[in-house]
DNA sequence: AGAATGACTAGTT
DNA sequence: CAACTAGCCATTC
């Protein structure tokens, strides 16, 4: 591979996401500054499939809907991890998500 | 260099 | 309201 200076930074705000938390792509996606790349941002979690601090589970659409739930090692193993921190999972969406919603631009509005 | 792909998003039909 | 379209951009072949 190459420069994961990108990717980094999808781990870093992936790592911070809190217990029991979620966000979606097009949230990291921007707060790194490339709204656009909401796929890259997909693509990243793909790489993190090697890293085992990435709670990727806690990375979602913007419907929270868990669309990667097919690239973990079980098929239910993102839902059990969610729900397993206390969200509610129903056919692969998480319920409330605007409430467990967690934006990275807010809480770190200064971290880049 | 050109085409294909993808864990996205917003808009239109 | 479900399905489709188009835009966007990094990575791979």
């Amino acid at each position: 591979m190459n420069n994961a200076n990108f990717f980094e930074k999808v781990y870093a705000v992936a790592k911070q996401i809190p217990y029991g938390k979620v966000t979606s792509y097009g949230a990291i996606a921007k707060y790194l500054g490339v709204s656009r790349s909401a796929r890259m941002v997909g693509w990243a979690m793909n790489a993190s499939h090697a890293m085992q601090d990435i709670p990727a589970h806690r990375v979602v659409n913007r419907k929270g809907m868990l669309t990667g739930k097919f690239h973990f090692d079980g098929t239910n193993l993102m839902q059990q991890l969610l729900e397993s921190e206390g969200l509610e999972v129903v056919d692969n969406q998480i319920v409330d998500f605007e409430k467990h919603f967690w934006d990275p631009q807010v809480e770190n509005p200064e971290f880049k």
